[in-house]
DNA sequence: TTGGTAAATTAACACTGTTAAGTAATTTTA
DNA sequence: TAAAATTACTTAACAGTGTTAATTTACCAA
């Protein structure tokens, strides 16, 4: 069946097509100024031929959501060289702040924006797998962290709440403007990395990062 | 001048009238349900009224973020009693934490939504007052801690902002719903002073909660 | 060539924030 | 008190939003 295969295969290329329209409007423009006629007239479409390839703009973001993690895990490649795990539980979390500051957008839409967990909410198998999984190498770091003696034992999920919460709460406070006044622009990633490494250095004080 | 001190009182009343309508839309429907003929509606005007009396959408906003923040400070008046700074930071973080989750769309309108800052961006004054009083309370109430020799010395602003972040992350990461599948519902405020306590114990280990 | 299916479009609905123009009520002035 | 001016409010409208139903166009098999 060769011609079903390739009815497949546009149908997906359209679905790229409307996801990259989407990605390059929400990037350029910001999340609310995704609208779906813009889609629509980037892929030189009527606004309704995006319905035949996504349910609603949820969906679409969902997807974007999704696409965002799969960047988060690729900037996370370069932890499986560093061997001393609080040395990689440091540059995770830095990795976090980076990805979340350089890609305000992508942030956005993976930890702030109620759409994509409203997908979530309305599919049957509602697993949020791609956050879980990004979740547990946290916390599974930690108990590395812990089984080596580095810090403390403590329970894991309080810790890597706070952990997690700490870096999502200095990202999300800047990407929604709530730092312009306690901290310039252009020091503000530098801070955060400082507030980071209190933290770390408060858990383990034999541990100084260079 | 009696007649034009009953006018502007009548104006403040509507203003108020207006502003009690939004809040409650906003606190039964969220705040991305109240709309400019739901508001009118409520206090039985015509829609464009509210333009006569806030200049538009994100004004209101604005108005009822600054409430918030006076809900908020209200709540920390038992903080005054506390003799111990330590202790008090901790009582700072767990009001901060159950603020957030009991009033969630205040929280949102304070801490999450862009609209009151763009009011902020436009004004010539450009101050965020009753955020940076907040601010200022978590930093003298740290620079009291370092003084009595109760927590290290460090650099008071990136201590602040782990700290804040640490409380928001947790907060805005409940609010919009990314904590459900780590932790149940019911448990999800119990474990957040978990995190705090966790980490005020690690600052001073002489700390312990009752 | 016809019939049937799939893909895309047009038109429309019920909303949204906001502005301009017009009406009604009230106050000031003569 | 009557006319003029100001204030308060409303109606109508614009330009936009997400989304659905009905319709047309394009394609493929018999």
């Amino acid at each position: 069946m060769g011609i079903a295969e390739r009815k497949e295969k546009q149908k997906q290329d359209i679905k790229k097509m409307i996801l990259d329209a989407s990605m390059q409007l929400f990037i350029e423009q910001g999340f609310e100024h995704v609208t779906m006629r813009k889609i629509a007239d980037l892929i030189e479409y009527s606004p309704t031929t995006v319905y035949l390839y996504f349910k609603d703009k949820n969906e679409i973001f969902f997807q974007l959501h999704e696409l965002g993690f799969q960047k988060l895990v690729e900037m996370n490649k370069n932890l499986a060289e560093i061997q001393n795990p609080l040395l990689r539980l440091y540059k995770m979390g830095e990795n976090y702040i980076n990805f979340g500051m350089n890609n305000p957008e992508f942030y956005d839409v993976m930890f702030i924006q109620r759409a994509p967990m409203e997908v979530l909410a309305q599919m049957e198998v509602c697993d949020w797998s791609v956050g879980d999984t990004a979740i547990d190498a946290l916390k599974n770091l930690l108990v590395e962290c812990m089984d080596k003696g580095l810090i403390q034992k403590a329970p894991i999920e309080a810790v890597a709440m706070a952990i997690w919460g700490m870096v999502h709460g200095l990202v999300s406070l800047a990407i929604r403007e709530r730092l312009n006044k306690m901290v310039p622009k252009e020091h503000i990633i530098p801070v955060m990395h400082s507030s980071l490494n209190w933290l770390l250095g408060t858990i383990d004080s034999s541990f100084k990062r260079e």
